[in-house]
DNA sequence: TAAACTGGTTACCATTATAGTAACTAAAGT
DNA sequence: ACTTTAGTTACTATAATGGTAACCAGTTTA
């Protein structure tokens, strides 16, 4: 083991890709000093990361106000990205075919490191519906979170469970690492966990990891997402575990080879 | 003036951008040495930037062949570059109205330093298409370049002129810069540029430019394109020059107080 | 099977870039 | 006119990067 690549690691690279992801559709524009509060960076910092962005066309200032837009450039890099992520064309044919046959919410989110990505969704119609953020470190709370850390190899783990916060968000919210181990252990039996109104009031879902060739690695997870309103837990689970299951093994073959 | 800015640009963050880009549909998968060389960077230096989006989640390494794909934080970033990037939204709806109108090829290019960069396209059902890069330096050749060259301030144009390379491509290419400035002059009486086959063989285009308030500064342009199948260059102006500088005017006032 | 090769990874350190402080400027508010 | 606020620039100790070279693990070649 080398001695923990901290030499391989461009500080300055990951700072600037902070800053364009601050920009999204809900908040399209800032000013310099909130991009410096907001990430704690000193303004010399921010003002150098910011003024490389405005030159090379990715941020784009307004001469008056000062505040910061995305730029051309940026409208390049994101078709690029979306059209060269090749995961979703491998994934998407999959779960609209569920989602068409059984009118499901259903979620595709990959793991990384310690968050959960989302990547790709599909909503049931006339339905309540909720929003969720594209990046989530919570995996104590839903569903998916639990999928994965069910699946993960004890050290990364514990890990990542020290990491939790363990927040008592509703009643049924998991806070007892006790209990988590346990819940964890029978999703391991089954397969699949399930989130029982412990992150959004009302809402339940299972969820079954989306495993690596050979490694078993949990490279993401697929979630089934209802309401109270709709179903009860018991019975939701009753109809479409199977369905889920069925979906993740066939999730886990076309990520196959993406180890790691 | 500052002393040319120099000490405000991050250079590291550069060039790990310039390393994104690469990845698109077409070239989805690279080598850490097929982007050294690509780039001219040295192999320590990719490998730190590389390493660097491998740890972020933006590019993922397959552990057998070690070669570099997007990662799912890529995909995130690009939804929210294209969605974050409010112009569209405003372009979109003029572009369309007129597309659906006439049933015409219409692109909208921002120009940022030396750069056209594509931001909207729509195109003719039932005839030839042609496929162009997102971002181009090819200024002297197309009907936008020269729009937008037309009506750049006399330095710039000069620093711009002296930077286009006057390949010969065509039998009606511009190589020489006295007839390009007097086509450019042409092209400011009448509000708009043309392409008369100088740079794909059968491909006509007008072009009007998009002028910023309250400089005149172009921001960019906005295109007509067909073939000499289906009109005249002649023919093809008569019909829609109009609408062209109508259209052109119509995303001056909505791309208005971006300046700069 | 060994030797050569290839592509990737790590060590090391001279060179260069960055973070942080502080001074300065321009615009807005009082 | 004074104060405040946000952004920009100067300066320099500290930290990051670039470049060279060594190293390693697979592959190909002899």
């Amino acid at each position: 083991m080398p001695k923990e690549n901290k030499d391989y690691f461009a500080k300055t690279l990951e700072k600037g890709i902070r800053i364009l992801n601050l920009f999204d559709e809900n908040h399209p524009n800032w000013s310099l000093t909130e991009i410096a509060e907001q990430l704690k960076f000193n303004m010399t910092s921010a003002y150098r990361l910011v003024n490389t962005f405005v030159e090379l066309g990715y941020l784009k200032k307004d001469h008056q106000s000062k505040r910061l837009r995305l730029g051309p450039m940026s409208f390049v890099l994101g078709n690029r990205l979306l059209y060269g992520f090749e995961t979703n064309k491998l994934i998407e044919p999959l779960v609209d075919e569920i989602h068409s046959r059984h009118n499901i919410s259903i979620d595709v989110t990959l793991f990384h490191s310690r968050q959960l990505v989302k990547v790709y969704r599909r909503e049931t119609s006339n339905t309540l519906t909720y929003r969720q953020d594209a990046v989530s470190e919570l995996l104590y709370c839903t569903a998916s979170g639990k999928a994965v850390l069910a699946f993960l190899p004890a050290e990364k783990l514990n890990e990542l469970i020290k990491s939790q916060s363990f927040t008592h968000r509703l009643e049924n919210t998991i806070t007892d690492v006790k209990v988590l181990h346990d819940d964890l252990e029978r999703a391991r039996q089954k397969g699949y966990a399930l989130n029982n109104e412990e992150y959004i009031n009302g809402l339940i879902a299972i969820a079954a990891p989306i495993l690596g060739r050979p490694t078993k690695y949990p490279l993401g997870a697929v979630s089934f997402t209802s309401t109270t309103l709709d179903h009860t837990l018991a019975g939701f689970t009753e109809q479409y575990a199977d369905v889920l299951c069925d979906l993740a093994k066939r999730l886990s073959d076309v990520c196959r080879g993406s180890d790691g």
